[in-house]
DNA sequence: CCGCGAGGCTGAATCGGTTCAACGCGGACC
DNA sequence: GGTCCGCGTTGAACCGATTCAGCCTCGCGG
C-alpha cells in the first residue's frame, strides 16, 4: 500500500483479472462499458500510475528518444530541440536532451546511458565517430545524424549546406566592398566550423587576389571565446598593417555566440560596427536581431532542423524495408544592420 | 541473438551463474578475480548493454531524475539546469530536461511521464500547483521546487530574493536621480514577475512621490514581448506627458530577454540608452553582458540555484529523517552601460 | 435441441536483471 | 579428526505490466 499500488490491486479491487485492467489501460475499446467504468475508478481510487520499467521490459522498447547536442547554452540546439520535441510528442514518445559540452567522454556515457534505457532511438550532433554509434545501430537501435551529413549508406542524415552558407556571407561581404576579411571560428575540428570556412575561401580565392581573408581560430564556440577574439582584433588596431595589424573591414564569425561576443568588445574598445568593422555571424538566433546592432546572419531553418531529423527517425523505426535518406537544407542569408553601409 | 543478448547468455559464455555475472556488475569487489576477467570477456564480445527496464523493475527506482522548466530557450533555465546536471551526475544520475511553454497541460503531461517512470526524483519551477506534484510526494517522490518558495513543512525549495532583487533595481536608478521608472514584465500570474514588482514598488512608495512607477504588462517573458513593449515605449515618446505620453527615464525589466527586446526597439526608434532611458533587467544571462549597450542586471547565482536544488533532492531521498529546508540565496546588482550616466 | 461464432474476460507465462539463502570447499584451530 | 569460518559461487524467486490461448456465455441459425 505504501509507495505505488499496481495492476494487481487495482484488478482486485474492480473485481476484475489483471488482464482487463492491462487492456483498459491499453486497447480500451475492447472492454465493455461498464467493466471499463469500474476500472477506472478503481485506478483513481488508489491512485494507480502504471509503471513504465515493466511496461518496457515486456515490451521491450522505450517510449523515448534521445537527443544529443553539443551544448545546451546555445539557443542553436535549443531550438532544434523544441523542433524534435514537437514531432515527437505528435508521436507520443518524450525527449531525453543530453548535453556533450563538446566533450567526447561526456558524449560517451550519454550514449552509455540511451542504450542501456533502449531507447527508440537516437538524435546525435556527434563529435567523436567512435564505435558506440556503430554499436547502438548494430544492437537495432536507428541513429539519425542532424547537423552533419553521414553516409547515406548506413544512415539518415538531416544538415544545411554550411559551405554554401559560408559562401553567402562572404558573398555579401566582398559585394559590399570589402577586401580584408577575418574569419572567427574553432575549434577547427568540428566539421561545421570547417565548412563555412571553406565556404567563405572559395569566394575570396575566385576574386583572384583582391580579397583576403585570414583565420582567427578560437577555442568553443561561445560568447567568452568571442569577446576574447574582439579584444584581440582591437588590439591589432594600433599595429601597423606590416607588422600583422591593422583592422580587417569585415569579420565573418562560425557562429552568432562568437559574433556577439566580438561585437561587444570591439563596441568597448570605441571601434564603430559597421563603420569600422563589418560583422557577419550565423545560425541567426533570436539574439542576433536583438542585439543593438542588430547582427547580420546567415540563417539555419532550426526548428524544422529538429523536425526533419525526428520525423527520420521514426520513419526508420516503423517501416518495413527502410532506405536511409539524406535532407540538406539550404541556409538563408539575413542582412541587417551590423553589416550595412 | 539479434539485437540484444541478455545476461544469461553472457553467464553461458563466461561459464558461471547469471549471479555471479550481476555481482560482476554491480560489486565486483565480492567477485574473485579470474571470473571477474572471463565475465568481462564475455561482455565484451557479445556486446553486451544491460537492460534498465528489468534492473529498474526490480530496484524499484531508476537513476534518473526529473527536471521541469518554464521554458528551456532561456538561458537562465539552461544555467540552472547546468547546475543541476554537475551535482546529479556526480551522484550517477541522469537528468530528463522538461520544457513546459508556460503551458500547464504540458506541465501536467511531462509530470506524469515522470511518474510513470518512477524517478528518483523531480525539481520543477512549477506553474500550476495542481494535485499531481502532492500526488507524486504521496507516492514516495521527493519534489524540489526551485526558483520559488514552498511550503516549508510539506517541501524543500530553492529560491532567489526576488522582492530584494526588485529593490536593488529600483534604488539604483532612483539613487541615479530617475524619477519616472516603468515596470515591463507578465504575465502578473507568475510569481517571480510580482515579486520583483513589489520589491520596486516598495522603494518607489519609500519616496514618498518624489518617484513614479508604471507597470506595462507583457504576454511573455522572451525578446519578442520585449520588443513589442519597446515599440510600445517608443510610441508614447511623441505623446504628451498629460496624454499619459512621455518616455519613462528608465526601464525596469522582469528579465533580460525583456529587457535585450526592449533596448533593441528603442535603439532601433533612434532613442539612445542609456542616454534618453535607462535600462534594468533581470537574471544576468550571459548575453546581457554581450549586448552592445551592455545591461545593467540583477544576478542570480544560476548554477549554484541548480546545484543546491538537486542536492536538496538527494538529501531528501538518502537522509533516513528528512527535514525539509528553504535555501534563499541574495541577488546582487551588476551595474553595466545600459545604466550608466 | 444442438452447434457455432462472437464478444468479453481470465490467468499463467513472459520479459531480464537483482537479490539472497544456501552450498561447496579449503584452511585454521582445537 | 572434527568443527568452524569465510570466500566464491549458485540458482530460484521476484519485480509488475503485457500478451495470448483458452474459457464461458449468449444469441442465432439449422
Amino acid at each position: 500500500m505504501a509507495g505505488a499500488p499496481n495492476i494487481r490491486e487495482v484488478a482486485l479491487r474492480a473485481g476484475v483479472s489483471v488482464g482487463t485492467v492491462s487492456n483498459v489501460l491499453n486497447r480500451p475499446e475492447l472492454v465493455a462499458e461498464p467493466t471499463r467504468d469500474r476500472v477506472y475508478a478503481a485506478i483513481e481510487e488508489l491512485g494507480f500510475v502504471r509503471n513504465d520499467s515493466a511496461r518496457q521490459l515486456r515490451v521491450g522498447r522505450s517510449r523515448t528518444l534521445g537527443l544529443v547536442v553539443l551544448d545546451v547554452a546555445n539557443p542553436f540546439f535549443t531550438d532544434v530541440a523544441r523542433g524534435v520535441e514537437d514531432t515527437a510528442n505528435q508521436h507520443g514518445l518524450a525527449v531525453i536532451l543530453c548535453n556533450t559540452d563538446e566533450d567526447p567522454r561526456k558524449e560517451a556515457s550519454h550514449l552509455d546511458l540511451l542504450a542501456e534505457m533502449r531507447v527508440q532511438g537516437v538524435l546525435i550532433n556527434p563529435i567523436d565517430t567512435d564505435g558506440r554509434i556503430a554499436a547502438l545501430r548494430g544492437r537495432g537501435t536507428p541513429v539519425v545524424l542532424f547537423d552533419r551529413l553521414g553516409d547515406p549508406d548506413i544512415e539518415c542524415s538531416v544538415a544545411v549546406d554550411d559551405v554554401l552558407g559560408g559562401r553567402l556571407a562572404a558573398q555579401h561581404l566582398v559585394e559590399a566592398g570589402h577586401r580584408t576579411i577575418l574569419f572567427v571560428g574553432g575549434p577547427l575540428t568540428l566539421r561545421q566550423v570547417q565548412e563555412r570556412r571553406e565556404g567563405a575561401s572559395s569566394v575570396v580565392a575566385a576574386a583572384n587576389g583582391a580579397v583576403t581573408m585570414d583565420v582567427l581560430t578560437t577555442t568553443a564556440l561561445n560568447v567568452a571565446a568571442g569577446r576574447a577574439a574582439g579584444d584581440r582584433i582591437a588590439a591589432s588596431a594600433g599595429r601597423s598593417s606590416a607588422d600583422g595589424g591593422g583592422l580587417p573591414s569585415a569579420v565573418f564569425c562560425a557562429n552568432d555566440l562568437l559574433a556577439l561576443g566580438v561585437l561587444q568588445a570591439l563596441t568597448h574598445a570605441g571601434i564603430r560596427v559597421p563603420a569600422d568593422v563589418a560583422i557577419v555571424g550565423y545560425d541567426d538566433i533570436d539574439f542576433a536581431a536583438a542585439a543593438a546592432v542588430p547582427l547580420t546572419s546567415v540563417r539555419q531553418p532550426r526548428q524544422q532542423l529538429g523536425r526533419t531529423a525526428a520525423e527520420l527517425l521514426l520513419a526508420e523505426t516503423m517501416e518495413e524495408q527502410h532506405r536511409h535518406r539524406q535532407v540538406v537544407f539550404q541556409p538563408e542569408l539575413i542582412v541587417r544592420d551590423s553589416s550595412s553601409t
